[in-house]
This record gives C-alpha cells, structure tokens and sequence, in this order.
DNA sequence: CGCGATGCCTAGAAAGACGAGGCATAATAG
DNA sequence: CTATTATGCCTCGTCTTTCTAGGCATCGCG
C-alpha cells in the first residue's frame, strides 16, 4: 500500500467508534469492500506511532467474547488529524488528477 | 510527498514528449498547477531506477538553447507500466474513498 | 562581474510498509 | 479428542522511497 495513508486509514476507522487493533484491520478490510488489506506487522507499529503522537489513547478492555484486547479511541487532537490527513488526500488526488489530465 | 506515486508522475510526464530530468520537475509543477514540486534528490534516483527497469530510455542531446541534456522517452513497457499505475491509483482512490463513505 | 536559472549528480538520513517470526487463547473441524 | 484456524498482541530486520544538503558546470542578465 501507499505510504502515509495508512495513518488517515486507522484513524478513520476509530472514527467510527473504538477499537481494538485487530478489528482495525478487519474494519479497514470491510468498509472498502476487501481492497485494503494491512497487515499486523503495518499496524501495530502505526498504532505506536499514532498514540505517541496523542491522536489516539488505549485501554486494556474485554471484548464481548471475553476476551482482552487493547481498545483505541481517537482523541480530539485525533479527530482534528483526520480532517486534515482528508484534506490532504483530497488536494493530492486532486494534483495528480490535474497531471492526468495534462495533453 | 506520497511514496509511490513519483513513478507514475515521471512516466505521465514523459507521456506527453521526450524531455530532460530538469524538464520532467518544471511540467509536473506546470500541469498540476504549482501544486506539486519534485526534488531534485528525488527525481535523478527515481529515474535512474525507473530506466533500469526499462521504462525509459535516455540519449543525450541538445536543447533548443544549446546545452547539453540528459532526454528520456517513454519505452512501450513505460507506456504499459504508466497505464497499470494509473489503475493501481485509481483502484486506491476509489478504496480509500470506500473508507471514508463508512458511516 | 556576480548571481540566479538551467542542467546533472551523489551520499546520508529518515520514514514507513512489509514479511516473518513469536506467543497465547478460543473456536471449529475432522 | 486433537489439530487447525481465527483472534489477539508484539518485535525485528529488510526494503523502498523521499528528502536535505551538498557538489559541479554553463548560460543569461543586470
């Protein structure tokens, strides 16, 4: 995958509500119809990263199977990250999109 | 800038005509509207590899000014490859745009 | 004459994604 | 019952790519 989207990615789908790194991939893979697919050796590291950078914090919570995972949630400073890691994804495709264009 | 898309950039660039590497950063900025501007230290590296890979060939010659330059055009591989990184695109494009449509 | 633009290049650092591995538990298949 | 798959976490080393910062030469212009 594309380097430096991963981090608009996990964001976007903490956005939608907490989560454990596992089912990051697992939403990541659902919401785009099985095109995206990060691996565990991508993710957790970026988690590391994000939560270092304060975009996220985590707890150690049980899930409804009863089993214990690391849940994430976007902070403020998170949700504000989004917004602009989307803003500019738009403008790059929105670049590229012009040099396409190009005759 | 985003890694992984420079390739596409070049081949899309030399599309239009044979140029010279100094030549390929000034009609990147131009068609994409000043929004993107390539390094030096990225482009020379990028089309040297992307020329081991046979997607480019080089002479040198002389511009209309009369100095030496280094032209590279599009190989037929080039022009495949170019297509198949446009797809690869948009097929990310279209993913990411997926992700962020979740609700 | 000096300086910015044009033209080429390299080396080193930084970053991020990935493959491969390790570990543990639960659920399911055979 | 046992073996495999799925869930869940992590780390390490490698690879690729980009950028910063430099070096070098020539040309045009003020």
């Amino acid at each position: 995958m594309l380097q430096g989207t991963l981090d608009m990615l996990i964001l976007k789908a903490l956005s939608l509500g907490a989560l454990h790194g596992y089912g990051v991939i697992q939403r990541i893979r659902q919401t785009s119809d099985e095109m995206l697919n990060v691996e565990q050796g991508s993710l957790y590291p970026a988690l590391y990263r994000i939560e270092q950078k304060g975009w996220v914090s985590s707890k150690w919570e049980t899930n409804e199977t009863g089993r214990r995972a690391k849940f994430y949630s976007l902070t403020r400073a998170g949700r504000k990250q989004l917004e602009e890691e989307e803003a500019s994804w738009d403008r790059l495709v929105l670049a590229i999109a012009k040099v396409r264009q190009a005759t």
